[in-house]
DNA sequence: TCCATTTGACCTGC
DNA sequence: GCAGGTCAAATGGA
């Protein structure tokens, strides 16, 4: 595993790119597409985190190894009590905290950004000094009844009044998502009219909503006893993140989550990784900073979402196969879960 | 009546 | 003391 981490870094951030192009092609309106690449995209950061993590233990077991460039510490974690812009604003309860840029309306308030496939419960807002617009502070919605301690802070940009910087802290730990694919949520219950049913309910609501579903069903795995095969493709799959309790980083809360569930029919595959650092990026305007692009808006402006439809669902399927391909075959290699490693590899028979 | 939002007060870290 | 974050009573809509 240790010789092997470089290569996953590697891997997973050529993977991590693809899915940006992916966004790129995603119809800007559509939230609930753009909630799923900005969660895949967390998966990858999470994965990443985890794997350098395991690189930088390697390295101070062996000083003198090289391990090369490949993918270098993209994040900075709450052992440190800095976030990036070094700032020195410790990570609540240990939580994992991250930061998106998301482009909203221009002429809708803070719950502008919103709808990024969670339902929440705005607790407070407050004016925050030398910012033009105040800060609104939310809590999952499953908070009190599932003791979800997810939560997330929205501001709006000075510069650009579309623009909203959404700071997430902590995971889901709520199972919604799983009520949602078992039927039990209904779409019209307020609260999941934009949350999760929109986004991962089985059935095609909308057009908005088809493409979001459909980059998924045809996606294609492989394995260890068929890696000589061509790719076979798959009705479904699904991805589980699991934050498992990390005393260098976590709290006490020792949440566990089940999110990046994807639409799950019978054949699946499914992935486990636990979220073992802190992620945060500058929330500063003009910040360079790549990760965490939501909507397809770069916070540069470097990258632009475009409402070019024209790709192909072939196109899009092959993006995700490509994409996910390397990580399927690396833990087929291994034939087992992979030695030392956060992620915890589950194949069914079935694949 | 229930529930989400608003908003002023309070808490905490620097 | 200040600023950010959270709490909880008040408020309003369905």
């Amino acid at each position: 595993m240790d010789q092997k981490a470089p290569w996953l870094i590697k891997e997973i951030i050529q993977a991590k790119e693809l899915v940006i192009e992916l966004q790129t092609h995603l119809n800007p309106s559509s939230f609930s597409g753009n909630a799923l690449v900005a969660k895949i995209l967390s998966i990858f950061e999470n994965s990443l985190s985890a794997l350098n993590q395991i690189k930088m233990e390697n390295e101070t077991t062996t000083p003198n190894s090289s391990m090369g460039q490949s993918g270098g510490s993209l994040l900075s974690n709450c052992a440190s009590d800095f976030f990036q812009d070094g700032s020195r604003k410790r990570c609540r309860k240990g939580l994992v905290r991250w930061t998106q840029q998301v482009r909203g309306c221009e002429q809708a308030g803070l719950e502008g950004p919103l709808d990024d496939g969670y339902g929440w419960r705005k607790y407070g807002q407050k004016d925050i000094l030398g910012a033009k617009y105040p800060r609104a502070y939310y809590k999952c919605s499953y908070r009190t009844t599932q003791n979800c301690l997810a939560m997330k802070q929205v501001q709006r940009s000075d510069l650009n009044s579309s623009i909203f910087n959404v700071t997430y802290i902590g995971n889901h730990s709520c199972t919604e998502i799983s009520e949602l694919l078992s039927g039990k949520c209904t779409p019209n219950k307020p609260e999941h009219s934009h949350g999760h049913c929109q986004i991962y309910q089985g059935q095609r609501v909308d057009k908005s909503l088809e493409e979001t579903y459909i980059n998924f069903q045809a996606s294609s795995v492989q394995t260890a006893n068929d890696k000589d095969k061509p790719l076979e493709s798959h009705p479904s799959f699904s991805i589980y993140s699991t934050t498992t309790p990390q005393p260098a980083y976590m709290g006490n809360d020792g949440l566990e989550t089940r999110e990046n569930h994807f639409i799950s029919t019978s054949t699946k595959m499914e992935i486990h990784s636990p979220t073992l650092t802190h992620i945060s990026t500058p929330t500063t305007s003009g910040s360079n900073n790549k990760m965490h692009e939501f909507g397809g808006y770069h916070c540069g402006g470097e990258l632009l979402q475009t409402t070019d439809d024209s790709l192909g669902l072939e196109e899009l399927d092959q993006m995700i196969i490509s994409l996910l391909a390397p990580i399927a075959t690396s833990s087929a290699n291994n034939n087992h879960p992979i030695q030392g490693s956060p992620w915890d590899w589950d194949f069914p028979e079935s694949c």
